[in-house]
DNA sequence: CAGAGGGATCGACGGCTGTCGATGCAAAGG
DNA sequence: CCTTTGCATCGACAGCCGTCGATCCCTCTG
């Protein structure tokens, strides 16, 4: 464990819409404060955004690493990185099948960010 | 100006939707995922998703660091180099009334960073 | 079983950033 | 004019984070 890592507190469950309340209904509390920012400092990178857009572009709605570093010119192994900071925060979900590691988007965790964000009552 | 700024590439035109395309849509280019994150590392911070809550939520959609200071528990000066860093990303306004500086949401700003992050199409 | 290749992890390093107290500054008020 | 008051800025410091090369691990293949 070295000090690159995020707090990789994962959210639990994915898809659970309780996770975010809104920002602008009311007052966020510090814990909502806090779990919200563990999505969004997961999000608030260049390079991971564009791995992350990478992986829901890409055929099959999923991606392995070799289709990634070369699209964003990085390391293999910071690629890795992000795609590890992005799957502890819950955003994509790692699954091996054979030698490769494949990555796709954790359907709803995205919305419920864009939801917490939105003044729009929806 | 001390290592504490972030880059306060202001958003030139806070409401324009232009300015992020979405991330789940098509692969972000190195520009779009720059321009976004800088949105996203402003909000991606407890203690400011916390300010701007307060913010939207107090009497007037505006306020003073007077006001928030004691509800977030942090020094003046931190309250206020938060809210510079808000302000420089175009989510916040600030207006000088006599003593107080008040602050408001920058309209549209918030929904254009949601927009982006969803993937449903409006 | 040995080798190859994909990927995760490690260790290191430089830069960034959240926090504070102290200080500066400008607008009211006596 | 001096003091108070609300805020911005400064300087400092500790902790975090993005990046890389090197290494390790694991799976498939010959």
């Amino acid at each position: 464990m070295t000090a690159t890592d995020l707090t990789l507190t994962p959210v639990s469950t994915g898809t659970d819409a309780a996770c975010c309340s809104s920002v602008t209904r009311t007052p966020l509390t510090a814990e909502a404060a806090e779990r919200l920012a563990v999505l969004l400092k997961a999000l608030a990178e260049p390079m991971r955004l564009r791995l992350l857009s990478l992986v829901a572009a890409h055929d099959g709605d999923e991606a392995c690493v070799c289709d990634l570093t070369a699209p964003v010119g990085l390391s293999q192994s910071t690629v890795s990185h992000h795609l590890k900071v992005l799957v502890g925060a819950g955003l994509l979900a790692r699954e091996k099948r054979g030698v490769w590691s494949y990555y796709r988007l954790v359907p709803g965790v995205l919305d419920t960010v864009a939801d917490a964000l939105s003044t729009r009552t929806r």
